[in-house]
DNA sequence: ATGGCACGCATGGCGTGA
């Protein structure tokens, strides 16, 4: 008897307010367990919960006046919800949501950019993904499963960025951030489009700087969905749909999903 | 080498993104 796998998907929405058409469309067509989003941009009193919750889904949120902000859309209710990190530094509760979802854990975050690599901002990006493996050792279990997904504003391997070469020095392919990542996945996350597609080229982000970005695919792989063992083994299926980022009125990044047997 | 486009803001230019 096969059960219906957990869809989760990840978009960086670039203001909910002026993407909702896109999410509505989107939630419609794929309809995913669950959807998280990053870069909300907008505090809570004007977030629109309604036409959200008028399509079926349940919506857990945190954001501020015009910079950051996520939330997690479930067709079920979350069995918990917890924001922020949790360790006594700055908690950046626009940059984390904790869900529990079907019993399973599932970590949305918008990782700091970091702007330049001589940056304050980029030191605490460095330290952010420390924290965060941090937080991971002190509330999940490598050998249980969970999901941390979202925009990690990283490119982990040459294969991620268009001309790696030139991006040596950039605050997403620099090697301290790099390096970061990768100690930070070594708690036990797994990246599961990585795992099913090893070699193939695929972006999630396109600058809107260079308009022409889209259609000569100069892009960056930055959004991911990880899994620990125990679920990346369940994962059939991961995909990134181009279709948003190419339609009017676009974010700069698009949709990346992954199905779970669970 | 630089900036490019989009977004939000007690907005008519600026900070931020990546």
């Amino acid at each position: 008897m096969r059960r219906r796998p957990l869809k989760v998907a990840t978009f960086n929405v670039n203001s909910i307010r002026k993407r909702l058409p896109t999410v509505l469309r989107w939630l419609d067509r794929q309809g995913p367990d669950v959807l998280c989003l990053q870069e909300t941009k907008v505090q809570d009193t004007d977030f629109p919960l309604l036409e959200l919750t008028a399509v079926g889904y349940q919506v857990a949120f945190r954001g501020m006046k015009a910079y950051n902000g996520v939330a997690v859309l479930s067709r079920t209710v979350p069995e918990s919800v917890d924001y922020g990190l949790d360790d006594g530094a700055a908690p950046d509760e626009e940059r984390l949501i904790c869900t529990t979802i079907r019993g399973v854990p599932i970590i949305n975050t918008y990782v700091p950019q970091g702007f330049k690599i001589d940056s304050p901002k980029y030191t605490y990006k460095l330290e952010w993904f420390r924290r965060l493996r941090a937080y991971f050792a002190r509330h999940l279990s490598p050998t249980k499963p969970a999901i941390w997904c979202g925009d990690l504003n990283v490119a982990p391997e040459p294969l991620d960025v268009h001309a790696p070469e030139k991006h040596l020095t950039h605050v997403c392919f620099h090697e301290a951030v790099r390096r970061a990542y990768k100690e930070t996945i070594s708690w036990g996350f797994t990246d599961v489009f990585r795992k099913l597609h090893p070699n193939r080229q695929q972006y999630t982000f396109w600058d809107y700087r260079q308009p022409s970005s889209v259609k000569a695919n100069k892009g960056w792989r930055i959004d991911q969905i990880l899994a620990t063992a125990p679920l990346a083994v369940q994962c059939r299926r991961a995909d990134v749909d181009l279709a948003p980022r190419k339609a009017a009125n676009p974010s700069d990044h698009t949709f990346l999903w992954a199905e779970f047997l669970v």
